[in-house]
DNA sequence: AAGGCGGGGCA
DNA sequence: TGCCCAGCCTT
């Protein structure tokens, strides 16, 4: 009852693989597919669907064919490309990796697991994804889309949070992985879990191993994987200063660690929640060192959601007497034309800015 | 082992 | 508005 039969693994990997090669979607990665792609779009598709990754894919294959002209790209570039994906380490660490690849891997991919560990941005699952997928390398790949198949089809209700219950799926996806075919194999777990066995509303009338899934015998497909909640998101706040002097606007670079790190904002001031909701009642002069000409214009209030904060921010339009400010928080900053703006790596949150900014010069 | 690190989408 | 999705890295 616990174990499946060499027999049962078998149908698994069959039935599997068989509805992967008729179901399997179209993606430019598939289409004569090299390591470099697959290695592009795993580093892409960590915590991003398919869907956002899509135009970024296309983007970087575009402006960087090979792993020679992203190795020889400048940094600010890459985070340029990247700007709006999220997760700016992976851009910072793929820079990285692919010198890395170039200079102690001859430009190639390196066939050993533990050389790939060794990549910055490379961990258990994107080693296993790359080697199986682009040289057919036996490593079982366990990204959240297997964790959530394999727990369904043993049954396993413990919180799929624990590392001991990753330890153990880990194992069953060792079992169920098809030796001869690892890299299809892989492909069809993660395809699965993304077409058919979803998190909410799991299509398991149109899946090709029903039969053999535990929690659709025992009825529990909706309770598996149980996962503990999350702790609540910070609540923060932020005034974005627009600082105009000249007709040139100012915009900072974030430190090189932490949140965004690297990408370019309008300058920011952190304030709690009664700040917040009282400084337009205030003088900037006396609140933030900032001497402004004549009134502000103030822009709609915004909302951000992080994984570990939840942002509300908003911004003013400011004009300066000088063009001396007081940015200690920034080691760099530039004045730029409103058209310059656009050439800057600027994260999403300001890029909405950016937009209600370009909305009133329009308009 | 735990927490930091984006952004999109849904009820 | 609250809350879901989730690999790699640092601490």
């Amino acid at each position: 009852m616990n174990k499946f039969s060499p027999g049962q693994i078998s149908e698994f990997q069959t039935r599997l693989v068989d509805w992967f090669q008729k179901n399997k979607r179209k993606l430019p990665w598939r289409e004569k597919p090299n390591w470099y792609k697959t290695y592009l779009s795993e580093i892409m598709l960590q915590q991003t669907t398919v869907e956002q990754g899509l135009p970024y894919f296309k983007k970087f294959i575009d402006n960087f064919p090979t792993i020679i002209d992203l190795a020889n790209s400048e940094e600010q570039r890459i985070l340029y490309l990247w700007s709006g994906l999220g997760y700016y380490a992976r851009a910072r660490n793929m820079h990285k990796a692919a010198k890395k690849i170039r200079d102690e891997f001859a430009a190639e991919f390196p066939r050993d697991y533990k050389d790939a560990l060794s990549i910055p941005g490379i961990g258990p699952y994107t080693a296993a994804a790359i080697l199986s997928i682009a040289f057919n390398k036996t490593h079982a790949v366990v990204d959240g889309n297997v964790s959530r198949v394999i727990s369904r089809i043993f049954a396993i209700s413990k919180d799929i949070r624990l590392s001991s219950t990753q330890k153990q799926i880990t194992e069953k996806a060792k079992l169920l992985l098809d030796p001869e075919n690892p890299g299809l194999f892989n492909e069809a777990m993660m395809e699965l879990g993304a077409l058919i066995c979803t998190p909410l509303k799991p299509d398991c009338n149109n899946c090709p191993v029903n039969l053999q899934c535990r929690a659709q015998a025992k009825n529990l497909v909706n309770e598996i994987p149980y996962k503990s909640p999350a702790k609540a998101k910070k609540k923060k706040f932020n005034l974005v200063f627009i600082l105009r002097f000249n007709n040139k606007i100012c915009l900072a670079k974030r430190p090189d660690t932490g949140l965004l790190a690297g990408m370019w904002e309008f300058p920011v001031k952190e304030l709690n929640a009664k700040q917040f909701e009282s400084f337009g009642e205030n003088n900037l002069d006396q609140n933030f060192g900032i001497i402004n000409t004549g009134p502000t214009v103030q822009s709609p209030k915004y909302r951000h959601q992080y994984s570990h904060i939840d942002l509300t921010y908003q911004a003013v339009i400011t004009d300066l007497r000088d063009s001396v400010v007081q940015l200690s928080d920034y080691y760099e900053y530039k004045w730029l034309n409103f058209a310059e703006l656009f050439d800057y790596p600027i994260h999403n949150a300001h890029k909405k800015i950016l937009e209600w900014l370009k909305s009133l010069v329009s308009g």
